[in-house]
DNA sequence: GCCAACGTTGGC
DNA sequence: GCCAACGTTGGC
């Protein structure tokens, strides 16, 4: 059984509709360890994520679920972190004891429109869902299955 | 090991 | 642009 997690990103830097173009993308840059460790750890490859868009600087493109990607590739050590002219370049971590950690995602489906977080928010059957907890900053982080199929529902049911 | 200072995230 | 929440750093 696929497990699932929720990815944030910012839509300006990198949105669904990258990742729709690129078809598959690394999830380079992550620099917290408890994320690091779900990167490391626990993302298999066939898991399924839902693509989260955090602080639009577009004010009509409010934050929430934009659709959802697939892990392609589990943990391997981040190459931003290793690379010392790239600008999320950590010193402390090498080759031989990599700190940071990627891994890669494709592309699965764009929901029709996304669903905003007040929505979420709005939801009974999401109580409880971790992105909803209020100062939850982890930009990685796992989801209940029955949180995600209901997720997936609301989604789809738009046009 | 404590904790103040600081930096970052992200909703609003 | 503001600010609450949180992680990290560094002095002691």
């Amino acid at each position: 059984m696929p497990q699932h997690w929720l990815f944030k990103s910012e839509p300006g830097v990198y949105s669904i509709d990258d990742l729709k173009r690129d078809k598959k993308s690394s999830w380079d840059g992550v620099r917290n360890y408890q994320a690091r460790n779900y990167l490391r750890d626990s993302m298999k490859r066939g898991d399924l994520v839902l693509f989260y868009h955090s602080g639009s600087e577009i004010p009509e493109a409010g934050p929430g679920i934009a659709g959802v990607a697939k892990i392609t590739r589990e943990g391997y050590p981040d190459a931003t972190a290793l690379d010392p002219k790239h600008p999320h370049h950590d010193p402390k971590s090498t080759q031989a004891e990599p700190i940071w950690m990627m891994v890669d995602i494709e592309f699965v489906e764009r929901f029709p429109a996304v669903v905003s977080l007040e929505e979420l928010k709005g939801e009974k059957a999401l109580e409880g869902m971790l992105v909803l907890r209020k100062g939850q900053r982890l930009s990685v982080m796992p989801v209940e299955p029955v949180h995600f199929e209901h997720v997936l529902k609301l989604g789809r049911s738009r046009k």
